[in-house]
DNA sequence: CGATTGCTTGATACCTCTCAACCCAGGTGG
DNA sequence: CCACCTGGGTTGAGAGGTATCAAGCAATCG
């Protein structure tokens, strides 16, 4: 059910990053960056496609903001199965976590450029600095606010609407045009919605059918009609 | 489908509540309570049982803490079908967003007390307590937690699966003894789970038949063989 | 006592999973 | 150049599980 067997342990090509944290948006706009600020402890890290960020369990004693690329965050069920819960692009920040380990872990989707700040300095900073905090609460609250939208898709009973709603969220990165570029496999798109692999490409298939969308290529969706497509989403 | 039809609206009995922060949790233990904290803005509100606290749309202006009582965070689907985002019990802080309004209402499950705070005084006291920022942080960190795993358990294939892990939620309410009191409605669960009632009803028989648990009330649900339910649960 | 509400049970239809075969593009090597 | 292999995707047939529709049951309340 599941693949990604060979998620490799991580071990990815380290770089100081000395820029302050505003060039990273985590110090709010038009505060004057100060001398924590400016040599904060981020390092820019660059993954390649399908390696881990982070394990299941790992100490979670870091946030990371994507710079490049896509991430999934992904459960691995005892039986094999995976649900992916979701999926960061540019400027996204992930790693949050109520307790002292990561509940779930980060692979790369596509390789890509992340910046990680340590947690406990992050926290210390926010400590000296309220728009720090205010800064790290909105971050989370997009986050947040995210994965209660998934929960509402997972809910869904029909693999029309799961499907219409993926391609509706993955619109809004299409620059306009109803183009959309998929950085994930059908693999990847079934685990997040709860589906099978099987009944995701169906699903699509039934789409360009009814002139709803239309595969010019495996990783390239066109949305052909709108309207009927945010009717099945409902 | 979704029951829940008389969602009457909300104009609860008010109270003002002259308690520090720190008496409903909001504020960092230890730290003497400075003016604004003793006379914190904290109203506590009671509601009758399936009254709206807030509605889908509705500014958020406010958190709440419940004191004592369930509610439901539910979303409703323009076809009448109804998600169940999370219950809050005792101590649970919930109303946070994103943005302006409310993306999803807030009900009575049972009659229930909630301390409600006004966002922007919450925020502004933030501003000048750092420890206030933490426990903000903190609480909205469980309140994520809850809904990421809740989306994992959306995302299950099997009936059985879902029902086992609501059990195995609730059963940390249960006092060491098996015994859950069900606050909810077989509906509920249903709405919660991403199921129907008449699944819920069979699988809970189903259940019974199996020796997993015992039904001496109809809401009450006796844990025979949690070891069962946890395999199940995976 | 009848009406209502919440729950259970039954029969059937529908949808998705499962298993299997097939297709296609890209890469490799003879 | 072509045969071969591989990985990702599509398509098909059948089984299984859940939704749907319908009826029945028990407790509660006028």
């Amino acid at each position: 059910m599941a693949a990604q067997l060979a998620a490799s342990p991580p071990s990815p090509q380290f770089q100081l990053c000395a820029l302050p944290l505003d060039a990273v948006g985590l110090r709010p706009q038009g505060e004057p960056a100060r001398e924590e600020g400016l040599h904060a402890p981020g390092t820019v890290q660059h993954f390649v496609q399908d390696r881990q960020i982070y394990a299941d369990g790992d100490p979670a004693n870091h946030l990371y903001k994507v710079v490049s690329g896509v991430v999934r965050a992904c459960k691995f069920l005892n039986d094999g199965r995976r649900q992916i819960e979701a999926f960061y692009v540019e400027g996204d920040v992930f790693g949050f976590e109520a307790g002292a380990t990561y509940t779930i872990c980060a692979e790369a989707v596509t390789s890509c450029t992340l910046v990680a700040f340590r947690r406990k300095v992050v926290e210390a900073l926010a400590q000296k600095d309220n728009g720090l905090s205010a800064q790290l609460l909105a971050a989370m609250l997009r986050a947040f606010s995210r994965t209660r939208a998934h929960a509402l898709v997972l809910g869904r009973r029909g693999a029309a609407e799961k499907v219409a709603l993926f391609l509706a969220e993955w619109a809004g990165h299409s620059a306009g045009t109803g183009l959309v570029q998929l950085a994930m496999t059908r693999q990847d798109i079934a685990d997040f919605l709860g589906l099978t692999i099987e009944t995701v490409s169906r699903t699509l298939t039934q789409f360009e059918r009814d002139r709803l969308i239309a595969l010019p290529n495996i990783r390239q969706i066109q949305l052909c009609n709108r309207a009927a497509l945010n009717a099945l989403a409902a």
